[in-house]
DNA sequence: CATAATATGTTGCTTTTGCAACGGAAAATA
DNA sequence: TATTTTCCGTTGCAAAAGCAACATATTATG
């Protein structure tokens, strides 16, 4: 988000040269990977959106990231210690970027473009990736539903510089997103409008609080 | 954790070299740093246990991150959105080293050791971090106090390769770990107890199932 | 060692959340 | 366009979690 890199020319390099690697279409809904232990896949959203979606034992389904336009995943970025099933799902058409590595951070034998691309740009996309996580941390971290739902709105609207912004989820989506109930999201978010907190249009959620 | 890098010699020229660096020690319940936007500080805990520390507007506390040797903190990690107070805490007698960075990936004039080691190793640091953090996410998602409780024990146990092992918590500073009341979260370690899943002699917990 | 401070353990009561179920709206698909 | 599927919105009831208060144990500290 706040790279000041030039993530398109990377971009471009990272298609353009060396093997390893390969891109693919994927249309909504599709299962776009699964984390698997020590398979050394990384991956690179070019186009689309994307949920990191895992499902529990007990049934429940959790969003455990949202991933735009250039983000990175892949389970380098993941100690897999559970049996749970870790899958990334296109929440639209998607374009992503595979690459298998051997060590992350080293250039490959062939000394090519794209590596050297790589090995500049990884650190401080991953250090955009510590941000983002630890902006996860401060939401779940909320106590109840609704200061979950009034933390993440307030993060909404700060990166929207509006207090008027589209939900980038569905409701039943955003209730996995926060890891709670949807119909008891359903209920905070009625008593939100009814303590006139927030307005809800459609999709769309305007802040009435300072 | 997983970092297979020299830690100890880049630790050592870290300490040597450059000037833009402090070392210090703090004793037990001492406020090692604050999370302040745009001051560029990057820290490194040497020796001893500190908590990243977050107190809401509710009074509610959060410890967010517990670091032990080695791990790395200050506001790169962290998007300042909020107007809570982000502090460090000393945990036990810790040796911090701090240093302020212009950009945190290149390479500072006097081309030093110091900066030499810090550019190679910062990235698989930071990876680390990004593992850790997700594990993080993993705990927070869970839906209940116990499964809270029984992943986190399950996380203990992996790393201690043993079905019993030491809390590094107190039970207090668990609670505000996982994000729970401590008094709820007393009473389902007493159900985990009674319903045979856990033992508990003093600070140790034993897992009593598969 | 005495005393203060902090941590553990417990409980009654209240509030919040989850669960299950349903009808209607909207969106996807044949 | 008709029909199926998914999503939204709601509710009663049950379960879980939070709050407040307290007693006891343990740990720091003068």
């Amino acid at each position: 988000m706040n790279a000041n890199i030039d993530i398109e020319n990377f971009i471009l390099d990272f298609s353009n040269s060396c093997q390893k690697k390969q891109k693919k279409n994927f249309s909504k809904n599709e299962v776009i990977t699964t984390y698997i232990k020590n398979r050394n896949q990384l991956c690179i959203l070019l186009d689309g959106y994307a949920d990191l979606v895992r499902y529990d034992l007990n049934g429940n389904r959790t969003i455990v990231e949202h991933f735009s336009k250039n983000a990175l995943f892949g389970e380098v970025f993941y100690t897999i210690t559970t049996n749970n099933e870790l899958l990334v799902e296109a929440k639209s058409n998607c374009t992503v970027l595979f690459y298998i590595y051997d060590d992350i951070f080293h250039k490959c034998s062939n000394n090519c473009k794209f590596h050297e691309n790589l090995s500049e740009n990884l650190p401080q996309l991953i250090l955009n990736k510590v941000t983002d996580l630890n902006m996860r941390i401060e939401l779940l971290t909320q106590r109840s539903t609704r200061d979950k739902l009034l933390r993440y709105f307030s993060l909404l609207s700060t990166r929207n510089l509006s207090k008027s912004f589209e939900l980038p989820f569905s409701l039943t989506d955003l209730a996995d997103y926060l890891s709670v109930d949807r119909s008891a999201m359903m209920r905070e978010l009625k008593l939100l409008k009814e303590d006139g907190f927030i307005e809800k249009v459609g999709n769309r959620i305007i802040l009435l609080y300072k």
